[in-house]
Formats: structure tokens, C-alpha cells, sequence
DNA sequence: GCGACAG
DNA sequence: ATCTTGTCGC
């Protein structure tokens, strides 16, 4: 797919953080979906993942929205700039991420980030970087707790807890399996949230977390493995 | 002031 | 994220 916008980058990270606070005004945190076509996105480091230069991998896996079955899958391999840092986590996957996305022939309807959209402590995670840059709807589905308070959802598939951050609701907490460690969804980019939870509990009929970040997580890995 | 902290 | 052994359960 094609992506021109350019994305400002910084060079250190209070320049990181003044990109967030000035992009995050063009986020659209609502709306309404459909798509045909979703692609998962994620990224493995090689040695030391927290390191400022380390070897990385990003995977974007295309499915079919109504059978899950792999539609398109495209790798990139590359080098990250900037060390792990929460809040900033974006500039370190995002330059090998969008490699990935230009591989794809066609443009998926949805792209589903490993990570935080809304639920950031500037409000600008890294769905929202990937939304505003390719201009599609996104959402960002995380497996562990980073910002705001919440109450455990009920046991069952399904259940939700809303996700606060100043009293705001900025994610939620959706058990996508009986039992089973809930994740966090919030909104990236032209997405509601009830919309966003709807498509990530559609994309995990099975396992806690959605198939696009399962397929895209094994293709990153097996990339760095073999290269 | 001290700890916590997506991947 | 990555490094790793054994272990519980379907």
C-alpha cells in the first residue's frame, strides 16, 4: 500500500513527546466499521530488546474479516533508533512497521497494533501514530497494564471494565476468553471504542489475543530467526 | 520524594 | 521485547 504522509521525527525525547501532544489533535476517536480486510501488526527484536540499536523485524499479516483466513503477509526487516522508553515506545517500532505496510499489494480495511492507541499518557500511542499516518482506522490491543485504573471485568468471554484515566474512559479491559488474562483495547484512529472491543473479541474466536497479532507475531519472529 | 512503566 | 525448564491440562 502506499503511504506519503510524512511523520515528523525527533531527535530527542522531549522532541518525541512535543509530536505526540501536537499530532494527537487529529486522532478521530469515533466512528463506524466494516471492513473486509484487517492486518495485524507486530515487531521482534533481536538480543537485548531494550537497547538503543538493535536488529528488528516488523510483520503486517492480512486476513479475511469474516474467516480469519491469511489473505497477504509482508515482512521488513531494519535497525531502531531509539532505546525502549514507555510513552515513546512508537519511535522505536514505527520506521520498520511502515516498511512492512508499504510491502502489502492492498490496502486493509482495519490495522490492529500490538500496543496503546487513546490509553497513553499523552493520549497518542502507537495505534495512534499508525492511524494518522496511514490515514486508516486502527485500534491498538495490549496484553499488559500501562496507564489508568480499572475494575476486573466478569470471568466470562465478553466482559468488559471500563479503562480510566482522569476520569475519562480511555481503553477497556475485554476478556476475550472464559477465564482467561483479559487485554486492554483502546481506539487508534476513526474507530469507536465499542466499535474497537466488537473487532477484537470478532478476532480472537480461540485464543486470548485476536489472530492478527498471533500471525503477525510468529512472522516477525521467525524472520529474525532466519536472517 | 519514590515507584511504576505498552513492547 | 528476549532469555529459558519443567509442569499442568485438554
Amino acid at each position: 500500500m502506499e503511504i506519503t504522509v510524512p511523520h515528523p521525527w525527533p531527535g530527542t525525547p522531549a522532541e518525541a513527546e512535543a509530536i505526540q501532544n501536537e499530532l494527537r489533535g487529529r486522532v478521530e476517536a469515533s466512528g463506524s466499521v466494516a471492513p473486509r480486510t484487517v492486518a495485524g501488526l507486530d515487531v521482534s527484536y533481536a538480543g537485548d530488546g531494550g537497547g538503543a540499536r538493535t536488529r528488528v523485524a516488523a510483520a503486517a499479516v492480512v486476513l479475511d474479516a469474516a474467516t480469519l483466513d491469511v489473505v497477504e503477509e509482508s515482512v521488513a526487516v531494519g535497525m531502531s533508533d531509539f532505546p525502549y522508553v514507555p510513552g515513546l515506545f512508537a519511535f522505536r517500532e514505527l520506521p520498520t512497521l511502515v516498511e512492512a505496510l508499504r510491502g502489502l499489494s492492498a490496502t486493509p480495511g482495519l490495522l490492529v497494533c500490538d500496543g496503546y492507541g487513546l490509553a497513553h499518557p499523552r493520549r497518542f500511542g502507537l495505534a495512534c501514530h499508525v492511524g494518522i499516518i496511514t490515514g486508516l482506522p486502527t485500534i491498538g490491543i495490549a496484553k499488559t497494564a500501562f496507564v489508568g485504573a480499572h475494575e476486573p471485568p466478569g470471568p466470562a468471554r465478553g466482559d468488559q471494565a471500563p479503562l480510566l484515566l482522569d476520569g475519562v474512559e480511555v481503553g477497556r479491559v475485554l476478556r476475550t476468553q472464559d477465564g482467561v488474562k483479559p487485554v486492554f483495547v483502546s481506539v487508534g484512529h476513526r474507530v469507536g471504542l465499542d466499535e474497537a472491543c466488537r473487532l477484537a473479541l470478532a478476532l480472537a474466536p480461540r485464543y486470548r489475543l485476536p489472530e492478527t497479532t498471533r500471525r503477525a507475531d510468529r512472522l516477525s519472529r521467525d524472520r529474525l530467526a532466519a536472517a
